[in-house]
DNA sequence: TATTTTCCGTTGCAAAAGCAACACATTATG
DNA sequence: CATAATGTGTTGCTTTTGCAACGGAAAATA
């Protein structure tokens, strides 16, 4: 593992240097990938808004991640184990690399440069995704839907480095990815800025508390 | 990576071979250890039952993990971003292995076998804990106390290869898995008795439906 | 710019979940 | 083996959350 590895120079080099990879754009709302069993895919996102989404058997949509520039998704993070459909969708026009490979850990035969740098690196962006689970799960386990917006502005917060920031999301997707109901999280979140918790203006948050 | 490493194997032979591993037992309830940041290390559970669990302000309790043979957990798993404190707790008495490294992905300056082995297969230890935590996540956005456990009955299931199996856990540690009050679990539960969707049989449950 | 679509904000009511308390069973422990 | 500690099962009551519905705002689109 590289410890001065640059994400971002990474991924603006190598589209040059790789031959395997696939460039291609989206509009709002298609679909960019289905995750699917045993095959073995690797997106990055360059540019534009992203969710990775599940239906489940009641009709209600979970958002697993949100992904904007630079983000890595696709199977190599999602070792697949649910009989639930997973989907790629637009937020926004979006970029998006392709590529499909056959031991993510191995460099390819054309030995260019990406491919070894990626399996290089990979390691320590798994461990990153480790990081993103982590947290998402210590969300997940708040008891009530005030902790769990009050859990997700202070990670915002903490991501932002200031106690105002913009909001990644729709409400109605907020809900979805705190998986609660939109209308009690609309209730909660009013009850919030009542009690002098937050201020929101626009799709901004500014945390009122210490 | 190679494909054909066996974990087990893998870690009945490396005590011999390794000098730097610290080996010890624990009495059941003693806290095995405290996740701390910036400090690295990597722990492996030879025997007996641990839970990885974490304490909100509000009192309540989660249990983040839970481990059993060969398990491996430690800050390499888990980089922490959290202000609440992650303990591991023995659930049974255990034996673990400790090894505090520098790098990870690095073998060693004395060169032994372990070392060079654990850096091959630390990639792929790392994404069999994606699809752990990927798991954890489905099964936390699961909306209500009974989807909750029929998903984790379900995990079971798929994962003994049977319709019945036993629980790892207490009923009183399954609620706070699942991150939900013990008694509105228990009155669930009563109820997918009752509809017939499930036995139980001391601590063993029995699926009834396909 | 007119029109359609999506999102926001709200509410009444129903259902689910949490809290507190208790008796009894089971499991540890001196 | 007696006793303490922990886990199970249950219930009444309160609080929170979900559901359905609606009007208006904002954004997308023709």
């Amino acid at each position: 593992m590289n410890n001065n590895f640059n994400l971002e120079n990474f991924i603006s080099d190598f589209s040059k240097s790789c031959q395997k990879m696939q460039k291609k754009v989206f509009s709002k709302n298609e679909v960019v990938t289905t995750y699917i069993k045993n095959r073995n895919q690797l997106c990055i996102l360059l540019n534009g808004h992203a969710d990775l989404v599940r239906y489940d058997l009641n009709g209600n949509r979970t958002i697993v991640e949100h992904f904007s520039k630079n983000a890595l998704f696709g199977e190599v993070f999602y070792t697949i184990t649910t009989n639930n459909e997973l989907l790629v969708e637009a937020k926004s026009s979006c970029t998006v690399l392709f590529y499909i490979y056959d031991d993510i850990f191995k460099k390819c035969k054309s030995n260019c440069k990406f491919h070894q740098t990626l399996s290089e690196n990979l390691p320590q962006l798994i461990l990153n995704k480790v990081t993103d689970l982590n947290m998402r799960i210590e969300l997940l386990t708040k008891r009530s839907t005030r902790d769990k917006l009050l859990g997700y502005f202070s990670l915002l917060s903490t991501r932002n480095l200031s106690t105002s920031f913009e909001l990644p999301f729709s409400l109605t997707d907020l809900a979805d990815y705190l998986s609660v109901d939109r209308s009690a999280m609309m209730r909660e979140l009013k009850l919030l800025k009542e009690d002098g918790f937050v201020e929101k203006v626009g799709n901004r948050i500014i945390l009122l508390y210490k």
